[in-house]
DNA sequence: ACACGTTTACGCAAAAATGCGCTAATCTTG
DNA sequence: CAAGATTAGCGCATTTTTGCGTAAACGTGT
């Protein structure tokens, strides 16, 4: 059954007449709770206050301001909802169901961010309510028994964990959860962290090292051989290689939407 | 300098006076052009009618209609734009400049799609105000003289082709631009085109196999003995490996947005 | 001062992957 | 029926990667 389609010779581009949508956006910024004897990876969360389902532990999540950008408005939201300020985003999806809020047609950009453990707590540490949830299976442990984060932001995690999971078997610690100097122990952990998953220290250091600059100085204090510090090698020189395969050949299946 | 952010005890929730932007799609339908001695990877363009810049080649977009979704809209777009029903489609990025669009706000959620070649074919070889434009190096082959495609589509081009790729090197053949049953010569030849690198056949048939599934049945019609056909493993199984490092080992840096 | 634990880095064997030559099998064409 | 073209797999050398044992270097406790 071949229905030719009518290509019409012109189309209205005046914006009168167009509702649109109110478009929101959501942050999953993540962190590494390095507090057990194992760090990992966290979902920073936020209390709601009153007039919104108040007591709620929800992403942090603003409506975009007329003219504003999402990554202002993600950047504001977590401002506003963690006291954290000047984090970077990067966009992961569009929520775009026409009934998935009741008052009225909205869209929701969700974002992914990182921060540091340090910067978390220095900002944070004396607010009741701002929580880091660690993630489990992709899953959230959420506090004072709630079950569920609201609308799609259990889906926004997930989105989130695979996305940094992804860049993380690319580069070394492309989220920047450690300072500009660090010890391949360190990159290490992290990286475990991210992964959920052991990775040898000789692998690791190898397929590091082609994307590190060691600095020559080497930290103190700690017990055992003191380690090299080093850099990340800056990744817009066209001569960066690529993380070979034992990083990217992850026993994973890349369960994930294709086309 | 420490700013403690002051956390409003509520926020007005309430969708009266927020303004909002128009929401518009496009879309960068991927085909594989089988014409010349090596198939290539395409991105297929239409040429805009009266009302809007008459003549220019761009790749097709829509609005966003009332309580529309943006699926819905790009496969709209496509239709109304090329003539093809029924893609399937999915997002790349949202563009939110505000200043992007003279009409006013407007934010473009680009998308990424694919179709056969023969499918492609069939809906538009009679049009010819649709051009299957090739990619090199990220850029595209545009006709008649013009330089560039409208707003940040050259940038939306480029997030197309890393996506694409991205995929394929993960699946054999995840934009199905084979059809069900296919051999292992033709979907070489498909990786090959849509990598833009030449890919050798023994190691690409080892690292294929654990994802296909011989049909026992061969192909016929060519000179030569006849190749087994095969189907691609439903990666929803568990079982499903993920792609060797030498398909994911291909010598490229991924310059890409990370944090 | 020494033993011990911890960490780093290297040498080396083992394992895995790659690429090529070769061959057998099978089809089409003349 | 012969020849050419193509597919598919095997054997094997080479290359690459992995993982372990070990030495070196540090801090801590005795």
């Amino acid at each position: 059954m071949e229905k030719k389609i009518q290509l019409p010779t012109s189309e209205s581009h005046d914006l009168q007449g167009f509702p649109c949508p109110h478009i929101a956006v959501d942050v999953a910024l993540m962190s590494i709770d390095p507090r057990d004897e194992y760090p990992k990876l966290c979902v920073l969360l936020h209390r709601r206050g009153p007039g919104h389902v108040e007591g709620m532990w929800a992403l942090p999540g603003r409506f975009v301001r007329e003219r504003d950008t999402l990554s202002n408005t993600a950047e504001q939201a977590v401002a506003l909802k963690l006291g954290i300020q000047g984090t970077n985003v990067q966009q992961l999806h569009v929520f775009d169901d026409p009934d998935r809020d009741p008052r009225g047609w909205v869209m929701s950009v969700a974002h992914i961010g990182t921060i540091s453990w340090e910067r978390c707590i220095e900002n944070t540490h004396h607010l009741r309510d701002v929580f880091a949830a660690p993630i489990r299976d992709h899953e959230l442990d959420l506090p004072d028994g709630q079950s569920r984060l609201p609308y799609e932001q259990r889906e926004i995690v997930r989105y989130a964990v695979k996305e940094i999971r992804r860049q993380y078997s690319l580069l070394p610690d492309p989220g920047h959860f450690l300072p500009d100097e660090f010890t391949l122990l360190q990159l290490r952990e992290v990286h475990q962290a991210v992964q959920d998953d052991e990775i040898k220290a000789d692998t690791f250091r190898r397929e590091m090292k082609p994307n590190l600059i060691p600095t020559g100085e080497f930290s103190s204090g700690g017990v055992g051989k003191p380690a090299e510090l080093y850099r990340r090698r800056d990744r817009s020189s066209s001569t960066v290689p690529s993380l070979s395969r034992s990083t990217r050949n992850r026993r994973r299946t890349p369960v994930e939407e294709t086309f």
